[in-house]
DNA sequence: TCTGGGGTCCTAGGACCC
DNA sequence: TCTGGGGTCCTAGGACCC
């Protein structure tokens, strides 16, 4: 056995499209470009045709609803609107931004289109969502050649080329981070964004990663963010110099392990090239929150409906699913999730609808509802033989845990038997 | 004028099995 | 009447991400 050769430094670019979707509906509406656009909300606004060839765009201040901004472009982020936000509060902000709807189509054109640009030259790619990439540029040609006195001449070359790729083929800028890991690379293609390149090597993390604020890490989120914050933790920076244990303290075994060496840049993930689904789900806010018994033809139209889709989405892409469950979202933003796990793999409608009916009766339907969401789980390919399951052997699942019994309003909910499950005008067919 | 929709992963307790 | 431990599955909730 001959010795190991020392592997290559590892070289990880990540990839994030520019406003992504704003940018696409940029490339069929050119007469937009450099204005404040938002996308988001339903199909209420379509921009209208005019005899004259124009067309005439919604504006943020005639929205009304509960919808956010998907993107936003630039320009119209310079008012303060940002993705996640309300519409009504970014119609407050920014009132004469063009509203756009939402057209996944669209935007699963461009992304396949641009991921197809990115594979002809670096084809070891991680799927991350629709409009960002990890690509692992170890062994790509030239990638680890020296350009002058630059060791990273290769890698920046390589990524400037991908960049150029992506836009030759899409009409659409990128930002890109090269750095030895996922983690870096995440935070340095955002550290020249929009139309970015950004090459780290270890030692600068000091310089360029320490003075981030934690938030901009990869994993800490809103909650930890605030814990942080309670904890003087404002920086990366101020994060690397705590102690391991000091942070397992605060935020357990496993995140505070975590925190400690992602604040170093340390991260060894690979990269994910394979994936399958683990769930398929469809979810919807109503216009305005509706109650169990008052608006149950209603919810119960939603809920089928929510059921068929999922259905469809399953068949549509070769999945049959174990484990079906429901989601709640009442007035109050509290959110309940009922599931059960069947004895054999569904993609079949009625069988959905039947164990999601289940689950809706464990929960306790007094409060207005503001959102209803299907959800099928533990995903298993259609064409693949079903792995015998020693559960499924067994006795029946037993009984979910009872409804809580609720003293005054009981009579309300139970004189509604079923509430809007099992309605046979929805399910006939 | 509050706060979408589609996901993943983790934790934790109890059931159940060996 | 008292004593195990490990492992997996199921369920519910929650954090986080795009």
């Amino acid at each position: 056995m001959p010795a190991n050769p020392t592997p290559p430094r590892r070289l990880i670019a990540h990839l994030d499209m520019d406003a992504f979707y704003a940018s696409c509906e940029l490339l069929r509406y050119p007469d937009l470009r450099g204005e404040p656009v938002v996308i988001g909300g339903g199909r209420r606004h379509q921009p209208e045709p005019q005899p004259d060839g124009t067309r005439r765009y919604a504006r943020l201040a005639d929205y009304a609803g509960r919808g956010v901004v998907t993107t936003a472009t630039y320009a119209a982020r310079a008012f303060g609107v940002h993705s996640a936000m309300g519409l009504m509060k970014a119609a407050a902000l920014a009132p004469q931004a063009v509203l756009l709807p939402t057209d996944f189509d669209l935007y699963k054109r461009c992304s396949r289109a641009f991921k197809a640009a990115v594979a002809e030259l670096a084809p070891v790619i991680e799927d991350r969502g629709i409009d960002e990439i990890y690509i692992d540029l170890t062994e790509v040609p030239g990638a680890q050649d020296t350009i002058g006195h630059d060791p990273l001449g290769g890698a920046r070359a390589l990524a400037r080329e991908i960049k150029n790729n992506v836009q030759r083929a899409t009409g659409l800028t990128c930002s890109i981070g090269v750095t030895p890991n996922k983690l870096l690379s995440k935070l340095a293609s955002e550290l020249d964004k929009p139309d970015g390149l950004t090459v780290l090597t270890l030692d600068e993390i000091p310089t360029r990663i320490w003075p981030l604020p934690v938030r901009k890490l990869n994993g800490i989120g809103p909650k930890a963010g605030a814990k942080l914050a309670g904890l003087g933790l404002e920086t990366l920076g101020q994060l690397a110099q705590c102690e391991p244990e000091w942070l397992i303290e605060r935020f357990g075994q496993s995140y505070g392990a975590w925190l400690h060496r992602a604040a170093w840049g340390r991260d060894e993930r690979p990269l994910v090239t394979d994936s399958e689904p683990v769930s398929m789900s469809r979810e919807t806010t109503f216009d305005r929150d509706l109650h169990a018994v008052r608006d149950r033809s209603q919810l119960s139209a939603i809920f089928t409906e929510l059921c068929r889709r999922v259905a469809e989405d399953l068949q549509r892409k070769g999945y049959v699913g174990r484990t079906v469950g429901i989601k709640l979202r009442f007035d109050d933003f509290k959110i309940v999730t009922r599931d059960l796990t069947l004895p054999a793999n569904t993609a079949d409608f009625a069988s959905i609808r039947q164990a999601a009916g289940q689950c809706l009766k464990r929960v306790d339907l007094r409060r207005r509802l503001r959102l209803l969401g299907v959800r099928v789980g533990n995903l298993h390919r259609a064409d693949l033989p079903e792995l015998p399951s020693r559960r499924s052997t067994r006795a029946p699942a037993r009984p979910g845990r009872p409804m809580p019994k609720p003293a005054a309003t009981t009579m309300l909910v139970a004189r509604e038997p079923g509430l809007f499950d099992d309605l046979p005008d929805e399910t006939a067919n």
